[in-house]
DNA sequence: AAATAAGGTGTAATATATTATACCTTATTT
DNA sequence: AAATAAGGTATAATATATTACACCTTATTT
């Protein structure tokens, strides 16, 4: 797997996350203190999200980090 | 769990299965083309790794990203 | 004891993640 | 149909991850 396609997968993960809570990409942003821009790419998989971000989104999702590895 | 103590713990993770597999830090980073010091900042979790760097050591070291957050 | 290897630090340069903001497009609501 | 909300894009500024390299310290090896 790409780094790339990777990412998709990582992004795809949070998006289904976010829905699943019924949360939009703004209410989201502004419950881990995230930019709706900055989240918007890391949910197309068009930026290389880091820890410290992953960790704020999985906080504001009330899930571990690992389930957006999980694919 | 503050993130800096996150990325502590991920660090160490990441420095347990490198020694597991008999690595050095300079092998492991010339394995997935990461810099010695990059990769030695990462294991004392000073900074904020990136998703792509993660997935660059996971293949290294032969383990799933998960396992760097397993703890 | 000297030589070597490993871990670790420091600094400058580069790439890019993130912020902040404005605007656009497309659903959805009224 | 108009208004609103949601998703998405564009751009500039800032922060920082990563590279590249030199050097240091401490084990380990010879």
């Amino acid at each position: 797997m790409t780094s790339a396609q990777y990412l998709v997968l990582i992004g795809s993960n949070i998006s289904k996350l976010r829905k699943k809570n019924g949360l939009t990409s703004k209410e989201l942003g502004l419950r881990c203190d995230i930019e709706k821009s900055n989240l918007i790419n890391i949910e197309k998989g068009r930026i290389n999200v880091t820890a410290n971000t992953l960790l704020k989104l999985a906080n504001a999702l009330e899930v571990e980090v690992v389930e957006f590895f999980k694919f």
